[in-house]
DNA sequence: AGAAATGTTGCGCT
DNA sequence: AAGCGCAACATTTC
């Protein structure tokens, strides 16, 4: 699925491509996942000018000039896709359709992308927010969690998926088995640093790789989180394990606090 | 052809 | 009793 860096960079082509359209009608055409009534959401959307588009944690959102967002969750298998006249997707979720016959449509085979009206303001702070700093950190780290546990956790710190948990533990050198209040405070300023770096490179590279893309998920360039590669960009050999069902990726550079 | 991938929720176990 | 693991969701992509 895509993570934050490629929804950042969708949020920056969804707006060149939609902002300052005005939603003529919308289709709402799988509710299983819908978590306001239907025609709340219609209500609340047509005629409406879309004015802004922003990514919020693993959510895009879309504002509009009434001050009503709308908020999407692409999940695993989520894909927006802009068309022109009438969009042929299979699985479809949801579709704007704008004033100029143009629309954006979203689609899941799985179905588990969902929409809702104005999405609540959570108390976690977003991973690129200037919220994350050390002090957070430290105090959040105060748990006898894993370390990426704790990364992915979205009442936590929003934002951080699999593979970029596993990027920013790499990069800061932690074990991702690492448990958290082990871990020492250069680590933690460390660890401060990667979860930034990390996430604003990806975002450039994917970036200069695909440049127009509001779909899909580019991550042949990560280091660690990688089927492909044997060894990190120093040459020490990837390990990876299943846990709870995903797979972790590391190698003996990143230190074990226990 | 058959496994791998992936977020969230909710539940049961320790 | 906080934290972990697992199942379910369903199909595409390698």
């Amino acid at each position: 699925m895509p993570e934050l860096p490629d929804l950042n960079h969708f949020a920056s082509n969804l707006n060149k491509l939609v902002a300052g359209k005005t939603v003529e009608y919308v289709e709402v055409l799988n509710t299983s996942k819908l978590k306001v009534p239907k025609e709340a959401l219609k209500k609340g959307l047509e005629k409406q000018q879309l004015t802004e588009v922003e990514r919020v944690g693993k959510e895009l959102h879309f504002k509009f000039s009434n001050g009503n967002v709308l908020g999407l969750h692409l999940m695993l298998n989520g894909k927006l896709y802009y068309f022109d006249g009438k969009s042929n997707q299979k699985y479809k979720i949801i579709e704007l359709l704008f004033g100029d016959e143009t629309g954006l449509v979203l689609a899941d085979f799985q179905g588990m992308a969902n929409a809702t009206l104005n999405p609540e303001e959570k108390d976690a702070p977003d991973a690129l927010s200037a919220t994350i700093n050390y002090k957070f950190l430290k105090e959040t780290l105060q748990s006898r969690a894993s370390i990426k546990n704790l990364l992915l956790d979205q009442h936590v710190i929003r934002g951080i998926g699999n593979a970029y948990a596993d990027e920013i533990l790499w990069d800061a050198k932690i074990s991702p088995f690492s448990i958290a209040n082990k871990i020492p405070d250069d680590k933690i300023k460390a660890l401060v640093r990667s979860i930034k770096e990390v996430l604003v490179d990806a975002e450039k590279q994917i970036k200069k790789s695909h440049s127009d893309i509001i779909a899909g998920e580019i991550r042949d360039f990560l280091k660690i989180h990688n089927a492909k590669k044997k060894e990190s960009p120093t040459g020490s050999p990837i390990y990876n394990k299943v846990v709870s069902s995903r797979k972790t990726y590391y190698t003996d550079e990143q230190e074990l606090y226990k």
